[in-house]
DNA sequence: CGAATTTGACCCGCGC
DNA sequence: GCGCGGGTCAAATTCG
């Protein structure tokens, strides 16, 4: 791909070099001009965005977006310089003007930064990410979200699941597999230090297996003297709605949690459980679990309060909560790929202030690990009206592919689905540069989420619902509840499906053709929206693709309509495994993966250049936007697939009839039917993920 | 020249 | 009824 090559001047792939692309982060930066630290800047711009998004969640424009044309940037994590001044040259003619007037709009001057590896792990480490996606940590894919119980559950849809007065959770186990999470001490003390913080208190969630399904978690809570935290320890075993084996997942009531809150902080939690099976390096993993929890730090403190082994992963997944009180937020920190990739959920918003950097605790705060981040953010918490999402992380050029230079490998996007409607995101950070055959792992997932209750009870967890573990099931509902969304366009009743993907590229390729129809400017959003046919004749399929206000990385992409063809052959290019090193700045090791799938589409391709336009700026509404380059990244190539192929992870084949299975090498990774919890399947491609999501769906109208 | 994108205008639903 | 906002259309523009 020459066009990398083309791209990269732009991409900023060299740590130094001024990042000429009009990253929306660099707006970002610019809107906080103070600090140049990127990460810095995230964190604040984060803050300030998160409150926005609490509190009036229209009015998060900081960001800026969108590193089309730069995909290629990703690379540049570390470096990120900002370019106060100059518009990137490269495509820049339109966008110095574009900057220009943005910074008018503004008033202020709008930098440019790289966005190019933006999020890296430092990103995560101290900002909060305010936004209501969750952030499913490294490993996971986000397609791991739909098999995987983290996914699955929202803390919404947990905690109705959770009997209340117990504090137990049952998981379901459908199977038994459930595996108990075992965590250690040193673990507990990791947070401690990581917390800085006053822990004391210990939890000891244990989640007792009974074979049968029903499993029983015990906690057991110290709680230190200064701090108020007390858990107890509690049977319950439920019969009825337990998650399916996938539901490893411990499940406190919120009030649980709650309780937890105040209690500044469980250090430690452990599993006795019975049966529990704790893998060899348990509690080593528990430990670098902890303190590898940390990796995804926030700036927020978290206490964990439980933990519990993922399938097909030696690491443990750890909750957490946050510390904060009336603060419902919670996260979920898991890793997989040996540890490579981490996986970071976010439950929700933070509705308060990022605590100061000195009393930030909590896992994740450490950076080192994660590669591959998950984060799932439940919006409930926040009250922020968010959409579940997933994101995954995609390596690869942007969406399609583009970001991979040479062995570095830069580009990171992460995809996640999720129906708009739910109010949870999901985002799916990788970090690992490692994930050498990581790399091939691709991060999709679907969220399906209803909308809304937060925790309560209402609503099963998805995957718990149905019988179970279709995904199918989860993603109908994620239609049925769009749909009903008045949200949903008029035009289309059609089953929306939205995918959040990190990643700096905007477009993400999901295996399909697009043909960019139109852009605008949505409130609520300094991102332009930009949007998509399917250009296959007959299909009436579209989507709409913009960056988060709240994270600038991720891409949110709706779906509209299902197709009523197969993905093009196309498989283009990117593949979304996620690659940790990104984040860093490392560089990565790409992984073959990436590399694979390759042939980009013609539109990809132009996207990063193509277009010499002026940045577009929705038309109609009268945000302030910044620049962004997106709008190339938007534009781009409308094709989208995922390689999964090498993905170690087998995907569960999902047999809509309808929908175009995923082919591996394009893209698509999953196979069609119904996605399966496996183990393996943590890996996902964010392509994958569509496609299953829209298998999942009901077949489309057919054109 | 064809294909794809840009972008202002138009349409429609919804809330006030 | 009006204005707002989102979604779509289509002429103009750009690029290969
Ligand atoms: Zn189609």
């Amino acid at each position: 791909m020459s066009e990398f090559n083309d791209l990269v001047p732009n991409g900023d792939w060299l740590p130094t070099s001024p990042s000429p692309s009009p990253s929306s982060r660099a707006l970002i930066s610019s809107l906080r001009a103070d600090t140049f630290g990127w990460p810095a800047h995230l964190e604040e711009a984060n803050e300030s965005t998160c409150k926005n998004l609490v509190v009036e969640p229209q009015e998060h424009v900081n960001w800026s977006n969108s590193v089309g044309n730069d995909g290629a940037q990703t690379g540049a994590m570390t470096n990120q310089t900002v370019n106060v001044s100059a518009p990137s040259k490269q495509n820049t003619s339109s966008r110095g003007g574009l900057m220009e007037r943005m910074a008018a709009r503004t008033g202020f001057n709008v930098s440019r930064l790289n966005t190019d590896g933006l999020r890296p792990s430092f990103v995560s480490q101290n900002q909060e990410i305010k936004s209501p996606y969750m952030s499913i940590a490294a490993g996971l894919s986000p397609s791991i979200l739909l098999y995987s119980p983290v996914m699955l559950y929202n803390s919404l849809t947990i905690l109705p699941q959770v009997s209340p007065p117990t504090g137990l959770l049952p998981c379901a186990s459908g199977n038994e597999s459930r595996s108990v999470m075992l965590t250690t001490e040193a673990a507990d003390k990791m947070n401690e230090t990581a917390f800085g913080t006053n822990i004391s208190s210990y939890l000891s969630f244990n989640p007792i297996m009974e074979t049968g399904g029903v499993n029983e978690f015990q906690i057991e809570g110290s709680v230190d003297p200064n701090n108020s935290l007390q858990l107890h320890s509690m049977e319950a075993t439920q019969n009825e709605q337990i998650c399916n084996e996938k539901t490893d997942i411990p499940m406190f009531t919120e009030e649980d949690v709650r309780g937890s809150d105040k209690n500044p902080e469980v250090r430690a939690f452990n599993a006795v459980g019975g049966s529990t099976e704790h893998p060899p390096s348990l509690e080593k993993q528990q430990n670098e679990g902890a303190a590898g929890d940390t990796s995804v730090e926030d700036g927020h403190n978290w206490i964990k309060y439980g933990e519990n082994q993922v399938k097909g992963s030696e690491y443990p997944r750890s909750f957490y909560k946050c510390t904060h009180p009336n603060c419902l937020v919670k996260k979920e920190i898991a890793r997989y790929h040996q540890g490579h990739v981490t996986e970071v959920i976010y439950n929700g918003a933070h509705k308060h202030p990022k605590p100061q950097p000195n009393q930030i605790s909590g896992p994740g705060s450490s950076s080192s690990f994660g590669d591959l981040q998950l984060d799932y953010v439940d919006p409930t918490g926040t009250g922020v009206n968010s959409d579940l999402a997933l994101e995954t992380v995609q390596q690869g050029p942007t969406a399609g592919g583009l970001k991979r230079k040479n062995d570095n490998l830069e580009a990171i996007s992460f995809a996640a689905l999720h129906s708009e409607y739910c109010r949870g995101a999901a985002t799916l950070h990788s970090n690992d540069a490692q994930l050498g055959s990581a790399d091939d792992v691709d991060i999709a997932s679907i969220f399906s989420t209803e909308g809304d209750d937060h925790g309560t009870r209402g609503s099963p967890p998805l995957d718990c619902d149905d019988g179970g573990d279709d995904p199918e099931s989860k993603i109908r509902k994620i239609e049925a509840d769009a749909t009903d969304t008045s949200s949903v366009s008029r035009s289309t009743k059609q089953p929306r499906i939205v995918v959040e993907t990190i990643s700096e590229v905007d477009v993400i390729e999901d295996g399909y053709r697009w043909r960019k129809y139109g852009q605008k400017l949505v409130k609520g959003n300094p991102n332009p929206r930009s949007y998509y046919k399917c250009t296959t004749s007959g299909c009436s399929v579209r989507k709409h693709v913009e960056r988060s206000p709240f994270d600038q990385m991720s891409v949110i992409t709706s779906y509209d309509g299902k197709h009523n063809h197969d993905a093009p052959e196309a498989r283009s290019s990117i593949q979304v495994s996620s690659i940790a090193s990104i984040y860093r700045s490392n560089p990565i090791t790409t992984n073959a993966q990436d590399q694979v799938g390759r042939p980009e589409p013609k539109q990809l391709q132009k996207t990063s250049r193509r277009y010499g336009r002026g940045p577009p700026f929705g038309s109609t509404s009268g945000f302030n936007s910044f620049e962004t380059n997106q709008q190339q990244g938007l534009t781009g190539p409308s094709m989208t697939g995922f390689n999964s192929d090498q993905h170690q992870f087998s995907v569960p084949a999902y047999p809509y009839p309808g929908w175009p299975q995923p082919v591996n090498d394009a893209g698509f990774v999953l196979p069609e039917g119904e996605p399966m919890p496996n183990p393996n399947m943590n890996y996902s491609n964010a392509s994958s993920t569509y496609q299953q999501t829209m298998n999942g769906l009901p077949p489309g109208p057919q054109m």
